[in-house]
DNA sequence: CCTTAAAACGAACGTTCGTGCTATATTGCC
DNA sequence: GGCAATATAGCACGAACGTTCGTTTTAAGG
């Protein structure tokens, strides 16, 4: 059975695993999930092919392991900094601009992770292509929510339709991702931002300020909701 | 010395050719260009590896040829008959009408041909990555250039970035063919259908009606502009 | 019909893929 | 410090990859 003693014995391989990881998330960001290769990846790392496959037991557990390590990295340099911003429109705007320094600055070498992921796997089914679904959809989710208590709080007109407006921001996040990616033309960003925030101004019931998104990244208060760890 | 005999003689390696290619685009766009492998290819065509090999000399090389009869697919299903359409605010609407109905119905069995291939090269250097791009600035240019016609028509405000509303424009294509592709959903083409409509009729100079765009796809004319044939 | 070039084939090459086995190092608890 | 569990390495496998080669089949022109 799996006492105390067994889980502590574990230290040693969970530390590897997740170097491991770390340098999966980003072959995988510049090369594909599938181009991610068990033996590019043993040579990255400096361990044996089967050293490192015995950490995940199928190629398919280790997309798996990857697409989860890259949600939490997500979670941590996206969902987690704008939380930390109050409830309602302040948050939704947050999201979108932490979202394109997310992409912008290469927190994924390849760009976005999930956003090649998606093309990848879309129409591969299987295991993968679900788990990166229900992540997507988790993104969604965020975003209508946001809006949502944008729209309770009095600061988005309670007739535009929060699910409209999340895909509508997502599609301009998706493209923008996708120029820069394909050209390396930094004015896809900016044009991005500038339709986000066109979008939020005709929606919104009070005045949008349109200061810089890196600028004033202090005041950091306690954050808001927790978010998951996994 | 190239005769009219000897070009003859190439007749049946090109309806081979072709007929190899027809079958590429598609399995491409759901495998990608990279999973696309002579060896399926081969037998779904029913040919031999080294037969159909012949045809092209290297992988890269089919994989331009591929890309290439994607292009013409695109050119003959989408651009020509939106050229139809009188230039100006029509045949920009009749661009992006076509363009979902393009994504929709499964021109290419998975999605966008041109979605799918940009992802998957855009951080892989090299000439097939470069003949996307191409591709892709070619189709932008195109938005642009409806949409600066519009203008000079006073259909469409001057005061509107005809590349920033292209972009939108791309963007909320990309994004509805991401949604739709990862979660089968066809609320996606709605949405960004409506999004597209609201855009245009913010920026635009003249009333702009909702009429569906399947209805009314009579009244064919001479084409407009002759485009590429390759 | 006969010639001849193009087209298609079958077999094999060297690699790399994912995945098993078996053995050796390393680790952490008593 | 010894022991059991875990972590890593070494090696081999069958399959599939892109590619090459020499041969055979096909078809168009004189």
């Amino acid at each position: 059975m799996k006492t105390a003693a067994s889980k502590a014995r574990q230290a040693k391989g969970d530390r590897s695993r997740l170097a491991i990881l770390e340098v999966a998330v980003h072959l995988a960001s510049v090369e594909g999930l599938d181009g991610l290769t068990i033996g590019r990846l043993a040579s990255e790392t400096g361990m044996s092919k089967s050293g490192l496959f015995a950490h995940f037991g199928s190629k398919e557990d280790l997309q798996l392991a990857t697409v989860d390590a890259a949600r939490s990295i997500f979670i941590e340099k996206v969902i987690r900094p704008a939380f930390e911003a109050k409830k309602g429109l302040p948050r939704l705007r947050r999201l979108c601009e932490i979202w394109f320094d997310y992409a912008q600055n290469h927190v994924f070498q390849g760009g976005c992770f999930f956003a090649a992921a998606s093309a990848e796997f879309d129409s591969r089914p299987g295991r993968v292509r679900d788990r990166i679904a229900v992540i997507m959809k988790e993104w969604l989710e965020v975003l209508r929510w946001a809006i949502v208590d944008a729209q309770e709080a009095g600061q988005i007109d309670l007739k535009v339709e929060a699910i409209q407006l999340a895909f509508e921001i997502n599609a301009l996040e998706i493209g923008a991702n996708w120029a820069f990616q394909l050209f390396r033309d930094k004015h896809a960003f900016t044009r991005a931002r500038t339709a986000v925030l066109e979008r939020l101004r005709s929606n919104a019931t009070v005045p949008i300020s349109t200061r810089t998104a890196t600028a004033k990244r202090r005041a950091r208060g306690s954050s808001g909701t927790v978010w998951g760890k996994s």
